[in-house]
RNA sequence: GGGCGUAUAGCUCAGACGGUUAGAGCGCAUCCCUGAUAAGGAUGAGGUCCGUGGUUCAAGUCCACGUACGCCCA
């Protein structure tokens, strides 16, 4: 029985209530794939300034986590916003292909395990299976970027495994070491001798075990300074839980700061620390008085506990270390820099030489008395017996603590001394610091605290790494030792003798290019190193267009950047490399602006792990609840920069509370728009001017401007929460204050000046609160631009300009005034639901007391009520005095400013004081007068809050000083107007269950038993026609068929049937 | 062990400048309203604002110390 459907004739396609948010998306992402609407989107800011950003390239090893859904939107929202303010807003994908967790992956499917094997493998089989995994895993990675909706060209991605992008790395490389920074130096790594390698400290966690090890303390006799003597009755006492560095002792460390005492127990004296004297020595030893601090004790020398290894070089003397503790041990350090990466640093400083008398297979070397050949814990024992039996051994225990052991084969490991590639990043650690300090970080402690911090504790960049699978170092080296560093093929190939143009500048092919060394012409092979993946990636501002060998002027134009965007552990890790390569290649930071994302946890407050059940597919968790809900999820839910929990809850209240209550507010705005007298665009022009527009219409234009105004603001300073949370509450005012008081002017269709205004404002903040919140849920935001959007304007949303916020239509006292609006309707609601009356039976009076309320509009007071459902609006102070209770209370904000330390004394005095005397006093001249303490003081009209009451006959409900109170007295006449809201409530009722369309016009037939309820509606006919969109009211039965309805409490019966 | 961050209702989170009645949503209970809505409204239950100390007339808010958790680094 329903009507031809007519789309063709209506102004707006309609947008059904049912609506499968999933679906739309789809059909959106086919729309802007067909009609290209990124790439018109690059094309249409062609001419405008640049703003560049810079896509952090996710190691594509493994399938994508809703974790990294986080980052990419960050990444997406801010390009859409820049390009809807005409910024031309290049955006080039990239994958990070190199590094051991995609060796690791590889060795796993392989069934391989360490470098043994690899080798055995072979090397060139083994970077194939490297790079056939990458481009597997970036595959899901694409397909993910695309279904939330990231526009970032993929097409164009660069890839830090392709020859140009190599090629990149090695002259930023040549140019770091032409200025002398780029060295070759010791470094201590974690090391398995079995497996004969070196392990990441992801390898290292995997492996930590539970041992047991020998705990020695030992005396280092002294031989110089306060305490030396002949005899050497004074020593050092050195705790250590690793005997076997005893051999290779080259100093002994200790604070600065702290305090050392010297003991003694009659025979002998020992130096340790101050706090430490009872825990180590205890009884039978006393303090001698002598007492020093670190510092006095530089350059003391001593003996040191075996002489097995020889130094050409002055050693065995104090230093000065900050790291040392008195938590465990003496205080005193033995020190080793072969094997523990503090040592290194500190016996570096003191120009100290690196002794090793360690082999790669973790035995101590041949040719040594004692420990020759033996395995480096084995020794420990026999060093340990040797100690004793020459005395320097004061005590041993045992002494169980973590230790890491390979993961691969439980061995335990050697911190381990290997030469390595540095960068003296420490040689620009100024700059760094420079640069970072005019850096924006979001949130900004990051700069001063995190990153800075950082930064301040500069160490070298430990730039090479043992393994296969990664940018070889384009180092050659001669026998001679002469250093060749290489810039990119075409030089390599000049240096080679032939074309290298289209060699795959990975190992093994690399490896196997010699060259003639410049310096002395023999022949140089390449150092076996790659280099750490963090280089790869801070290179890519020029790498990833392969410059400067290639699109020098397109690297120009877009350096540097002004938006990257990474989760909050890529503080040492991307943050650092792309501030710490162009530094020092360029002498400036590549980024402006960055922004730093908490980790996004399971529902339950942990990691999400396979291990645990709790990880979120994002593929499923966006084809359940939208792209769009995860996006604002990740926008606008808690802080992006603190941790947050992710679950379906969540996403399903997005949905609900934001954007169905949005597309609901569209879907009714083109309901109405297409029902009746039709509005559509055109009708825009005949609309009042906003300043002659109802009150009702010209505060939201007032909100829309002030949202947008805020949402501009918040998106500048990258803070997607305000933005989020400014739309939230714009959004519920939208569809639950301003279509809800404003329906009845819609039901008509634009066929009076007010409907029409209403139309105009509706669809005016609907197309700006769209275009608001375009770069934050683009797929919806898409789908309500393809319904509403003016016919001269852009196909897409994301081609449309960003809203300029009007200040002028900013009203801040309609806010106000609307504000207390609406706190008033909540009271009176309230008073309602407190009194039992129900809200369709019409009162005849409200009473308000508000402060304010005397400069209410009359719009407004209509507000309330209609609201209300009232006939009368009136203050309550017309009552009069005496039927009302006064209440006052202190206002301790405005108090303090004045009575400051006599605040409380003041406060007490206003509630003690005559209520009615005081609100009366303040209410004719402004003040009023009270004694404290026998003083008089003056009390002014907002220093207190008063709150009225009315004593009887009233329903009554107030909140901080404002109060509503309804008559509750019911006359006939409205008991009867409230029987005919019953009825028009029933007949409605019908109609919609009946499946009569909102437009439907209809005839009504009645009949009442109840003579009370014949009278209303006899009364109220035309009320009620008009209201149920009935041509004819009748008393009587219909003859034929017609929709029947009665009730029992009313006694009427209704049959209505469609005209 | 160090640095940084976080801690507010059962859950997810707001709470510029310190102001005495600490809010919202979800969930729960009762009721109301409804011809756009998967909605809306009212009332209720639910809080030692992580702990301790301090500053202040006044502290969820500022300071110090501690606890738990997270990230990074040793």
């Amino acid at each position: 029985m329903s009507e031809e459907p007519k789309p063709d004739t209506r102004p707006f396609p309609a947008l059904p209530v049912q609506v499968d948010l999933p679906g739309i998306e789809h059909e959106i992402l086919a729309r802007w794939s067909e009609h290209k609407i990124f790439e018109r989107s690059l094309e249409q800011t062609r001419g405008g300034p640049n703003w560049v950003f810079f896509e952090g390239p996710p190691t594509a090893n493994g399938q994508p986590g809703v974790h990294h859904v986080e980052a990419r939107v960050f990444k997406d929202v801010f390009p859409r916003f820049k390009t809807m303010k005409g910024y031309h807003v290049n955006r080039k994908a990239g994958w990070d292909c190199h590094g051991l967790p995609v060796e690791v992956a590889v060795e796993k499917e392989l069934g391989l395990s360490g470098r043994e094997d690899i080798e055995a493998f072979g090397v060139a089989e083994f970077n194939a299976r490297c790079r056939e995994s990458v481009l597997r895993n970036v595959d899901a990675f694409t397909a993910m970027t695309e279904r939330m909706g990231y526009w970032v060209n993929m097409d164009e991605a660069y890839r830090t495994m392709d020859p140009e992008y190599v090629e990149s790395v090695w002259w930023a490389l040549k140019e770091i070491w032409s200025k002398g920074l780029l060295v070759r130096d010791y470094r201590i790594s974690p090391y398995c001798p079995r497996c004969g390698t070196t392990l990441s400290d992801h390898e290292l966690a995997l492996g930590y075990e539970t041992v047991t090890d020998p705990s020695v303390y030992v005396r280092f006799p002294v031989t110089s300074g306060p305490l030396a003597e002949p005899g050497g009755s004074a020593s050092l006492l050195v705790w250590t839980t690793t005997p076997w560095t005893l051999v290779s002792n080259t100093a002994v460390a200790v604070h600065p700061d702290v305090t050392y005492v010297v003991a003694t127990d009659g025979t002998e004296r020992l130096v340790v620390a101050e706090e430490l004297f009872s825990a180590v020595l205890g009884e039978g030893w006393e303090l001698t008085g002598e007492r020093f601090e670190g510092a006095e004790m530089e350059h003391w020398t001593y003996q040191r506990p075996f002489e097995l290894v020889s130094f050409d070089e002055p050693a065995h003397f104090v230093l000065l270390a900050d790291y040392v503790t008195v938590g465990d041990g003496t205080g005193l350090v033995h020190q080793a820099p072969a094997f523990g990466a503090d040592d290194m640093a500190t016996c570096r400083a003191y120009g100290l030489p690196v002794v090793n008398p360690v082999t790669a297979d973790g035995t101590f070397e041949a040719g040594l008395d004692l420990v020759g050949g033996l395995f480096f814990k084995t020794a420990d024992r026999d060093l340990v017996a040797d100690l004793e039996a020459r005395g320097l051994l004061y005590r041993r225990t045992e002494y169980e603590h973590s230790y890491p052991h390979c993961w691969r084969c439980h061995t335990p490991l050697l911190y381990y001394a290997l030469p390595s590639w540095y960068i003296r990043t420490t040689a620009v650690k100024d700059q760094l610091l420079e640069q970072n300090s005019r850096t924006n970080w979001y949130p900004g402690n990051v700069r001063e605290g995190r990153y800075g911090e950082w930064l301040r504790n500069n160490i070298d960049w430990a730039l090479s790494r043992s393994r296969y699978w990664g940018t070889p170092l384009p180092v050659w080296e001669c026998d001679e030792g002469h250093t060749t560093v290489v810039g990119s093929l075409s030089e390599l190939g000049e240096l080679a003798g032939r074309d290298l143009g289209a060699l795959d500048p990975h190992r093994p092919y690399v490896d196997d290019v010699t060259v003639a060394c410049p310096e002395c012409g023999g022949t140089a092979r390449r150092v076996p190193e790659v280099i750490d993946v963090w280089f790869d990636s801070g290179a890519m501002p020029f790498a990833q267009w392969g410059a400067p060998h290639r699109n020098e002027e397109t690297f120009r134009a877009n350096f540097p950047g002004q938006y990257i965007c990474e989760a909050i552990d890529q503080t040492r890790g991307w943050f650092y490399s792309m501030m710490a390569v162009s530094t020092l290649v360029f002498g400036y930071s590549s980024y402006e602006n960055v922004v730093c994302l908490g980790h996004i946890l399971a529902e339950d407050g942990r990691k999400m792990s396979k291990h645990l059940g709790n990880v979120l597919e994002p593929m499923a968790v966006m084809e359940r609840h939208g792209a769009d809900a995860l996006r604002w999820f990740m926008l606008a839910t808690g802080s992006p920069w603190t941790p947050r929990r992710i679950g379906h809850q969540a996403l399903e209240e997005i949905v609900r509370k934001v954007l169905l209550t949005y597309y609901n507010t569209a879907s009714f705005f083109t309901l109405y728009a297409n029902t009746g007298e039709a509005w559509d665009h055109q009708k825009l022009a005949d609309a009042p001017a906003p300043a002659d527009r109802p009150l009702l219409d010209r505060w939201l234009l007032s909100e829309v401007n002030r949202v947008a105004l805020g949402v501009d603001e918040a998106m500048e300073n990258f803070d997607t929460a305000t933005a989020g949370r400014l739309l939230t509450t714009f959004v519920d005012d939208l569809s639950n204050w301003y279509v809800r008081r404003s329906r009845r002017r819609f039901w008509a269709g634009a066929t009076t000046p007010e409907s029409a205004s209403a139309f105009a404002t509706l669809f005016e903040a609907l197309e700006t609160v769209t275009l608001l919140m375009a770069p934050m849920v683009p797929f919806l935001t898409e789908h309500v631009w393809g319904a509403l959007r003016r016919p001269d304007a852009p196909e897409s949303v994301h081609l449309a300009q960003w809203p300029k916020g009007r200040q002028d239509l900013v009203d801040a006292r309609l806010s106000e005034q609307m504000a207390l609006t609406r706190r008033l309707v909540e009271l009176g609601r309230s008073a309602r639901a407190d009194s039992g009356v129900r809200t369709r039976q019409p009162l005849s009076r409200v009473l308000v007391g508000a402060a304010d309320f005397d400069t209410l509009p009359e719009q407004l007071r209509s507000q309330i009520t209609d609201e209300l459902n009232v006939v009368r609006l009136d203050p309550l102070s017309s009552v009069g005095g005496d039927l009302v209770d006064y209440t006052v209370k202190p206002n301790f904000r405005a108090l303090g400013r004045r009575f400051a330390k006599r605040t409380p004394l003041v406060a007490e005095a206003i509630q003690a004081s005559d209520a009615k005397g005081l609100v009366d006093q303040v209410r004719a001249t402004g003040w009023a007068q009270l004694e404290v303490e026998g003083e008089p003081v003056e009390i002014s009209a907002e220093e207190v809050l008063v709150t009225e009451q009315p004593r009887e006959g009233w329903a009554v409900a107030s909140d901080s000083g404002e109060t509503i109170a309804l008559d509750l007295r019911l006359t006939p006449e409205l008991r009867r107007a409230g029987l005919a809201r019953e009825v028009i409530r029933l007949v409605q009722d019908a109609r919609k269950s009946s499946g009569l369309d909102i437009a439907d016009r209809i005839h009504l037939w009645w009949s009442a038993t109840d003579p009370t309820t014949a009278q209303a509606v006899t009364e109220h006919a035309e009320n009620i026609a008009t209201e149920v969109l009935a041509l004819g009211v009748t008393e009587g039965t219909p003859e034929g068929d017609a929709h029947t309805v009665s009730s029992e409490e009313l006694g009427v019966t209704f049959h209505l049937r469609k005209v």
